[in-house]
DNA sequence: TCATAAGGTTTCCCGAATGATACTATGACA
DNA sequence: TGTCATAGTATCATTCGGGAAACCTTATGA
């Protein structure tokens, strides 16, 4: 896991917990509702399963993740997203309204550079 | 620079201006105002040069931060936020809020495992 | 003439994060 | 007897983010 630099602001849990190149996949996933492993897998394309394993295992880890193993062959296993989980949606939600607006920005910077030319 | 998977969620722009080692710190003076580079360097213990540079770079092509150089010598380089750059204030806020709660969640899950061996 | 300041760039290197691929366990079903 | 499904592990290879240290430029003042 990649750290953050700074103590002065309490910024870098929600870093650590969203940075991770499937977590926000997942996460999007999951505020859908329950998945089983394999729904996961199929919906993230090229996904392996060690990657799909350690993201969900660590965000078991951080609470923000429910995982419930039903003891039946073939295995399964349910995920969804902890009470505690749902709490980080703001965030997402904030960084979401930013990034459709970004996306304009952008747009709008290489019309200008277009003219420019 | 990371790259995270969600083209159905837009999320990731906002996850690619905020994820580097330096980011947050390098924002959180910024958002103070006006600092050259040594200023910077100074205020962030441990960066080298190479990185600050680095960072800032990505901000600046992102149109987070400005860059103005000053034609002297030594020379003089100032970095500030853009106004767009100020528009990433929510999400700092909503992870900052959320920060601040997951420690408390943290510290408790730890009493209750003291309490529970 | 030589060092100094400020803001870099360049080169080399390491370890962590991620990827590819093969292997495992086990009961149901043909 | 053999195959399939599911949810993983295990092992090895690769990539990439980041760190250390040296080098660069140029007007100025000692």
């Amino acid at each position: 896991m990649m750290k953050h630099d700074l103590e002065y602001c309490t910024v870098e849990p929600a870093l650590e917990v969203l940075t991770g190149k499937w977590k926000i996949s997942i996460l999007y996933f999951l505020f859908q509702g329950t998945k089983r492993f394999s729904e996961l897998q199929n919906s993230i394309p090229n996904i392996t399963k060690k990657m799909l394993t350690s993201q969900l295992r660590e965000l078991e880890e951080q609470d923000i993740v429910r995982r419930v193993v039903y003891p039946v062959v073939p295995p399964k296993v349910e995920y969804s997203l902890s009470e505690y989980g749902y709490s980080v949606e703001p965030i997402l939600r904030a960084m979401h309204l930013w990034g459709m607006t970004h996306i304009k920005h952008i747009q709008l910077k290489r019309e200008i550079q277009k003219v420019q030319t």
